[in-house]
DNA sequence: AGCACGCCGACT
DNA sequence: GTCGGCGTGCTC
């Protein structure tokens, strides 16, 4: 007998359960099979194969999900990595890896058994249920539900289980997705048995099939029979009758649902590069061709804003490419960055896989075959796409590498894709492009102590992006590469403006910019990373706040909806008339959104044209493209917008950035938030001037002062590092220590608190036992989101040089979440 | 995730 | 005295 360590799909199981392998299964490492697991039947991979089994008693694999291994070995192992680093349960990390739409739940069957003994005597329920069952032959337990209510189902059908009355199966759904099939009509004669056929047809009453005939016969390839139908306005049984007789056939004929289907994409030739990536180019190629580089060879590509470093992606893609290898580029989102998109599809129209969670699921599917049979040169995604099935992967690139959108927040693993890029790398000995402007305090770190090879492109490059869509024939010419330089950046201290009796959002200076801008006809953008028009509402008199009573933050003013809603869990009341708490009716709608801004805006300029883009404007799939492109078009002169504006937009008549507050960010609660700051505006203020005029930037604040404004001012991300990597070695913060987040949430504040307590209480006493190891608690503290969905979050945060040590044989009670390496105060 | 076991409050 | 709430622990 031979024995699967299987890793199944159960929360909780950290590790693996052996099974037997029955011997006519065909099973071996990385098949997905499905197994007996407690009263259910669940999906699993199997991680091992053993020919002692490894506990005294086992079960047997039921039935193999498909007939051949879902998963590489190398694959398995990056889940065993992740696993391991992140403290996820296996399954969990080796589910990133499986196809889409790949889970599937079986459901649970009854049937009666012929009574051999004494029939136990039975409640009435009992009897019931059991009635039942023998009346239907076969019962769901979904449909016991229906009648019985679910948990009474549940309990009798186990009762009557126990008593052998009833045996029990399972129904295992048909996989939801599989390709996309679509008929399509061909002849199946030739062209003169066909003539014959016409010629026959002609004399009969059949002149519909006629025209079917002489239709396909101007066809050089199979028709769609949706289409057939419509351009002739036949029926099916026109077509199904000529089927009959053998003349045409129809098939059904696989389709990829081609999610890059409406871009119209122009092949793009390479475009001479700028000296400035030449040199870097040239160096990349020194140090990736040097064989003896380390494993992996990652790269940080340091380059402002508009420096070029799409054109180094896609110099080192057409490298691999060459070596006949394949390649991976992530992108923060990827909804929001169709230029990067373009770019990859122009210079490898047909070859470029899409990746993500937009996709429908059956989008989704094809996709990931697509890519696993070895169509795409490059796989661009968020970072899920990094487990896209890409063969022989030889490169993998990240784009703003500093992007929060990296690490997994919401759902264990939660893992950052640029360690799991790197780990990625080391098994398949690719490269790693990391590229920004701003790149991560840790990664630069990393860059300085050679950990990473830092390849710097300090010069900004004119926009040449739209020049460079040149028509197939390539005939038209490319401009000059020029160099811009950086916009001009002023700082608008606000309690100055207050001081001056101008009460506005919006400063003087930034209001006579905007003047000047649009005498220009240039194009604005204002940034401000809020939504609604009024942040809260408060009371004048008694200071009362509108709170969600489940999450405990302000509830924000939405005009469009009139109502008061809550961002964690949508909960939202009528815009309220007076204070519930003193009855005041003069409530104040405090604080700036986009919206606010758009009327203060519309006020000082009665005639431009805005545009507002928040995380309101959702909803359809390519809202975002089709807001960027009007803007881009010129179709507006400013744009309002939130967090989305910043990330990689090309807009090359933009010249003027407002930042309306840049103080937002600054005072979060947490040890990034002045990086966050300087990542932030460095982004928008990257947004002006890409064209030929030179941009500006204003940045409004309560703290003109703070380094990283300072540093954004400045355009020094250097100064903004050394101040920062000082900070960070002050404090002991990353990197040079590491953190791990446990959260605990519960209905019951208090219990939380007690659960808190305990923990913090083991762990210390564990610190101590284990002697001084620079490990240290910080906490426990509510988390900064206290409370959602009606829960309560409490945390502990571990910091030390190996903080996971700290975990090794404490099992956390359900309720917990554990975050390695967290970021941000979610 | 389910499902069973086990320990404390409101009912006949 | 029991029914039923949920906190806890286990699943090869």
């Amino acid at each position: 007998m031979r024995y699967a360590e299987v890793a199944v799909n159960s929360p909780g199981s950290r590790s693996t359960y052996c099974y037997a392998i029955p011997p006519h299964l065909e099973v071996g490492i990385g098949f997905a099979v499905w197994v007996p697991f407690g009263s259910r039947v669940v999906q699993g991979i199997v991680v091992q194969q053993n020919n002692q089994p490894s506990v005294e008693t086992t079960k047997e694999i039921a039935q193999c999900i498909n007939d051949h291994p879902l998963l590489l070995p190398w694959q398995i192992e990056l889940a065993r990595w992740i696993s391991q680093y992140y403290l996820s349960p296996l399954y969990n990390a080796l589910a990133l890896m499986l196809p889409p739409a790949f889970r599937r739940k079986p459901s649970t069957y009854f049937q009666a058994v012929e009574s051999t003994g004494d029939m136990p005597l039975l409640t009435l329920e009992q009897n019931k249920l059991l009635e039942f069952i023998m009346q239907r032959g076969r019962v769901s337990l979904k449909e016991l539900g229906v009648g019985f209510g679910k948990n009474n189902a549940q309990q009798l059908s186990m009762q009557l289980l126990s008593y052998h009355l009833i045996k029990r199966d399972y129904k295992i759904p048909q996989a939801s997705k599989g390709p996309k099939q679509l008929a399509y009509v061909s002849l199946k004669v030739s062209k003169d048995e066909v003539e014959a056929e016409l010629s026959r047809l002609s004399h009969t009453r059949a002149p519909r099939q006629l025209d079917v005939l002489k239709f396909l016969l101007k066809q050089l390839h199979a028709v769609a029979l949706e289409e057939l139908k419509k351009s002739l306005n036949c029926s099916l049984s026109t077509i199904r009758a000529l089927e009959r007789r053998n003349i045409l056939s129809i098939e059904m004929v696989n389709i990829r649902r081609d999610p890059l289907s409406h871009f119209k994409t122009a092949t793009g030739l390479p475009p001479v590069l700028a000296s400035s990536q030449q040199t870097v180019w040239e160096q990349m190629e020194a140090d990736w061709d040097s064989g003896d580089s380390i494993n992996p060879l990652v790269f940080l590509l340091f380059g402002v804003t508009g420096s070029g470093k799409t054109e180094i992606y896609l110099k080192a893609l057409d490298k691999v490419v060459a070596m006949g290898k394949k390649g991976i580029c992530l992108v923060p989102e990827i909804a929001l960055t169709p230029q990067t998109v373009e770019r990859f599809a122009a210079r490898y129209p047909g070859r470029v896989g899409i990746l993500h969670s937009n996709l429908s699921s059956g989008e989704q599917y094809d996709e990931w075959q697509w890519i696993k049979e070895g169509n795409c040169d490059v796989v661009i995604g968020p970072r899920s796409a990094l487990f896209a099935p890409q063969p022989d992967l030889g490169l993998i690139i990240l784009d703003e590498e500093h992007g929060q959108m990296y690490k997994q927040q919401d759902r264990s693993p939660r893992y950052h894709a640029r360690e799991v890029a790197i780990q990625l790398a080391q098994l398949n000995n690719a490269v790693v492009i990391l590229g920004s402007a701003t790149p991560d305090v840790a990664s630069f770190n990393k860059a300085q102590s050679g950990k990473y090879r830092l390849m710097k492109l300090t010069k900004r490059i004119t926009s040449h992006v739209h020049n460079q869509m040149v028509t197939r024939d390539g005939k038209s010419s490319l401009p000059p590469v020029s160099y811009s330089t950086q916009p001009a950046v002023e700082i608008v201290d606000m309690k100055r403006e207050l001081k001056a009796g101008n009460t506005n959002m919006l400063s003087r200076s930034l209001l006579a910019e905007m003047r000047n801008t649009l005498e220009q006809k240039d194009q604005i953008i204002l940034f401000l990373n809020r939504r609604g028009t009024a942040t809260f509402v408060q009371c004048p008199n008694c200071g009362f706040v509108f709170r969600c009573p489940r999450c405990s933050v302000a509830l924000t003013y939405h005009s469009q909806r009139g109502r008061l809603i809550c961002h964690h869990c949508r909960y939202s009341i009528p815009v309220p008339h007076s204070c519930p708490s003193c009855s005041d009716g003069r409530l104040m709608f405090l604080g700036i959104g986009t919206q606010k801004v758009e009327y203060e805006v519309r006020r000082a300029f009665p005639t431009a044209r805005l545009l507002r883009w928040d995380s309101d404007v959702t909803g359809h799939r390519y809202k975002h493209e089709e807001l960027l492109t009007n803007f881009r078009a010129h179709k507006a002169d400013i744009l309002i917008g939130t967090q989305m504006i910043a990330k990689g937009l090309d807009l090359p008549q933009v010249t003027l950035a407002g930042i309306i507050s840049a103080d937002t960010s600054i005072n979060l609660p947490d040890f990034r938030a002045g990086e966050h700051t300087f990542q932030l505006l460095c982004q928008v203020a990257g947004r002006a001037g890409r064209g030929f005029k030179a941009g500006k930037v204003i940045i409004q604040t309560y703290s003109p002062d703070n380094y990283a404004i300072q540093a954004v001012a400045k355009h020094d991300y250097l100064s903004f590092y050394r101040y920062e990597i000082n900070y960070r070695r002050q404090y002991n913060y990353p990197p040079f220590s590491q953190l791990i987040r446990l959260v605990y949430s519960h209905t019951n504040n208090e219990l939380c608190q007690q659960e808190l307590k305990k923990l913090s209480r083991r762990l210390i006493s564990k610190i101590q036992t284990m002697g001084v190891n620079k490990l240290s608690l910080i906490g426990p503290m509510p988390a900064f989101v206290h409370r959602v969905r009606g829960k309560y979050r409490w945390q502990l945060i571990i910091r030390g040089d190996n903080p996971a040590s700290l975990l090794s044989g404490v099992t956390l009670s359900t309720g917990w979440t554990v975050d390695v390496d967290p970021v941000g105060v979610a």
